[in-house]
DNA sequence: TTCTTGCATTCCTTGACTGGAATATAACTG
DNA sequence: CAGTTATATTCCAGTCAAGGAATGCAAGAA
């Protein structure tokens, strides 16, 4: 649950690919490995990097495990993004300025 | 400017360091290498990947280069976590109301 | 218990990334 | 122009992550 576990799991197109998956709903690995074209033990090593990133939860369900999004690590990103959030917010501001000053020229 | 090269710039935690530092204010590469503890040439190939990312730009002031922070990529990342913030907002109003019922009990 | 299904783990190979040292380059200085 | 400063680039290991094939393992079915 770490930052930089969260973040390098994240790196991976694939598994961010997974996790989009799973905002629609939770699934059953076999699910995911179809909807991934990827094989079978590779993505459940992606599982694994997630799991372990605090960003999915498994359920065992009769043979089957259904992996479900754990929205917890989302806030920490979200944490993180925050103090340039405001950065983004102020050039907004200062384009704005900008515009209308040239406004005046028309 | 690709999502694929946003996440994988930030997924480096001496880039995510860097990006901080700048954060605080646009700072010329010698600053940065003393800051983080690499050596100048690594630090240099972080700041080039940083820069194909999008999420610096250089401003070159004599023989120095002065580096700041594009704020635009993070509107990206803000537009990526924005259905995940959908979600953990809901889990969030659902924890609430456990909390309500709960309440009852006392 | 034996067979099958669903998933995890191990092994191995390959490609990508990282860091430092050495080197190149561009801009200022005298 | 020669020298110096600030940064970028190249070269070269060492490390690590990713993917497939093969294998292991647990849970149900017969």
């Amino acid at each position: 649950m770490s930052d930089a576990a969260l973040w390098s799991a994240l790196a991976d197109p694939h598994r961010r690919a997974i996790v989009a998956l799973l905002l629609e709903r939770p699934r059953p690995v076999g699910e995911i490995v179809e909807a991934c074209g990827l094989s079978q033990p590779s993505t459940s090593k992606h599982l694994k990097v997630l799991r372990e990133a605090g960003l999915v939860r498994v359920r065992q369900d009769a043979q089957r495990r259904v992996y479900a999004l754990d929205p917890a690590p989302i806030a920490a990103l979200d944490a993180w993004l925050e103090p340039y959030r405001r950065l983004w917010n102020r050039s907004l501001d200062a384009l704005g300025r900008r515009l209308d000053e040239t406004s005046d020229d028309t």
